[in-house]
DNA sequence: TTGCTATCTGGACGCTGTCAAGATAATCTT
DNA sequence: AAGATTATCTTGACAGCGTCCAGATAGCAA
């Protein structure tokens, strides 16, 4: 089972076809993203890829999924090294959500609702997202002591803690926060904390 | 100057193309937004809409400074019926701003960022946007008693506000923020208010 | 009336997603 | 081992799309 054509079958279409679509995804935005695009990038004829997705809905889903396990280990990663004080792993995730959100914008957007995978439902990816909700969840129960599925007030922490950085990530890929954009690297790094703190007393 | 079609010119095709633009951006989506069936539904030949937007993205750019007109009168009427506390105003227009993005989260996917309208710079739009946001400063400095122009923390305040309320309305419409959906009207505007607040002290 | 310009039409091009029919390879059955 | 079945991929077709271009029409200025 090679990656590489050496035959009429591909040996493994579907794994290229995720990883060539984020290439793609990468290159022209969500809008601009095409199937056939993603076929000849690979090196197969047009209509390969619905053989194994369907439609094109259906590899975008197979990616968004792909993404969301990429993103949930983006924010694992940060918050390994930011020790073991739940403020500062809370943090290390927060900084680790906008870290991917910026180094694969398209993907995110992808991932967070656009029209082209939105209304239909799809196991891999809801588990997927479940996952990295989930991830968030535990950080607000490191730092509260409780669980938010059975005390309110940190269910609504987490909402709010969610919100706020989604929102500073989204905001920023949308180019609206240019006096942020400006900041070197570690001024960034540290606004960006001052400001997610807020939400965590 | 009529707005109906009487003759080979149409009068105001301009504006007409505009309105119906944005109610096939509510039909369709962003991604499925088509040029064509804007003409069609205006009743014009195809290729009419060029000579006003030059191309897709133009007409596009347009409807989103538009949305951004009627976002900021959103985010205004809101604040209006909030009174006169500088908390309440400024929960007003929280309230105003997810109020828009639920009635019409096609338009406010497009105007938050959108590849089809990134990149290329748009005076109305950049004009239209910057009065919202400045409408946002104006209520941070109104609790704060400061100009976030001249106070660093003030300035945090309005990126912490924004950053909460804009990814609150993008999580709603992604469908990520089940539980906050389910809530009912009267409910789901308590939980709202609590998390915004959670910013502002 | 005679130009002149803005506005709109109609046809063309290459691109797209999807469908259906056929070719090829891998696997299963006996 | 041989044949049959299934999975995988190709080819060709179709309508819809955005954009360009040449032409038709209408308003306006002189």
């Amino acid at each position: 089972m090679a990656g590489k054509r050496d035959s009429y079958h591909h040996g493994d279409l579907r794994a290229a076809l995720i990883a060539a679509g984020e290439e793609v995804l990468a290159d022209t935005g969500v809008e601009g993203f095409s199937l056939r695009q993603v076929a000849r990038k690979v090196g197969v004829s047009h209509s390969a890829p619905a053989h194994h997705f369907g439609d094109a809905g259906g590899l975008l889903r197979a990616m968004a999924a792909d993404g969301f396990r990429r993103f949930l280990a983006a924010m694992r990663r940060r918050q390994a090294e930011a020790g073991d004080d739940p403020r500062e792993m809370f943090l290390g995730s927060g900084l680790g959500y906008v870290e991917f959100a910026e180094g694969a914008p398209a993907l995110f957007r992808l991932m967070f609702g656009s029209d082209r995978i939105k209304d239909v439902p799809d196991a891999a990816f809801e588990e997927a997202a479940q996952a990295a909700f989930q991830h968030l969840v535990d950080d607000v129960a490191r730092l509260r002591g409780v669980s938010p599925y059975e005390d309110e007030t940190a269910m609504a922490d987490v909402m709010a803690a969610w919100s706020m950085v989604h929102g500073f990530a989204d905001l920023l890929l949308a180019g609206r926060m240019k006096a942020v954009q400006a900041m070197a690297g570690p001024a960034r790094e540290r606004f960006f904390r001052q400001v997610l703190l807020r939400v965590m007393t």
